[in-house]
DNA sequence: TCAATTAGTTACTAGTTGGTAACTAGTGTA
DNA sequence: TACACTAGTTACCAACTAGTAACTAATTGA
């Protein structure tokens, strides 16, 4: 292990590694890059991630405000409305969240023709 | 939804959001950012992977393989090494990782004083 | 008064994930 | 012969994660 680095995820117990673990979540990652957008408020929000229920999201963005990714605005409208906004922690997690669905929009086709050659070959083997 | 683009992470059921979900998880970001590294062999990742178990391991080695991210290269030592390495696709992932692992170590700290600031808040709510 | 909109919460359940420990299988060495 | 090292695999079980559906609570407008 590296003595120099006070923190390093690839040790079990490290809080670094512990919040690694929490980042690397897809529901995270989706709110993340919803919100790298534009402020979004709590329904807004469950429209645009297709398939998130109120419960996870909920958690979700406690969680994120708690680490202090987010903040939660409440808007004297009405009825009620509630504004999450990154703060400036959480556009930095964003934009590599942003990088990732970049990546995986645009290369998604170059891994579905490396599934059918792997699963060709394996088939062959069998 | 953007009429511009085929693929979408947003929808459920779109390709590319499958693929998303397969990446956002702890177990492969963690190997790739170890790969990113060096290549290396089984027992060398699980090693290095701190609490990783060869279940796991050989699950989402599998799985990276089957996607094109990494290579697989029998060694004819003796004993039989397998060697495992990034493709380029895999890279390109594995930078990304990297970026992240990168944050999580540096940034840390700023993460853990959020938590004390937002569970004080708490405390005086209740 | 009743429906609709806001933002969630709750209880129950189903599904997925991952840990443990023991096992296979091949090769080399004491 | 027996152990050690390589790379996994397997079965069983525990724990976590998330889905469903119904519910709370406040406000507004018909």
């Amino acid at each position: 292990m590296n003595e120099c680095l006070k923190y390093n995820i690839f040790q079990q117990h490290c809080p670094a590694r512990l919040f690694f673990e929490k980042i690397a979540d897809k529901w995270v990652l989706l709110i993340l890059n919803v919100l790298e957008e534009e402020t979004q408020h709590f329904n807004l929000l469950k429209k645009n991630i297709q398939g998130i229920s109120p419960k996870v999201l909920s958690q979700k963005l406690k969680m994120l405000e708690r680490d202090g990714f987010i903040e939660r605005n409440i808007q004297n409208t009405s009825p009620i409305r509630v504004d999450y906004s990154l703060t400036s922690l959480g556009q930095n997690v964003a934009s590599m969240a942003f990088q990732l669905k970049e990546w995986a929009e645009t290369n998604i086709e170059q891994v579905l023709a490396a599934q059918i050659v792997y699963d060709e070959k394996v088939i062959g083997q069998s």
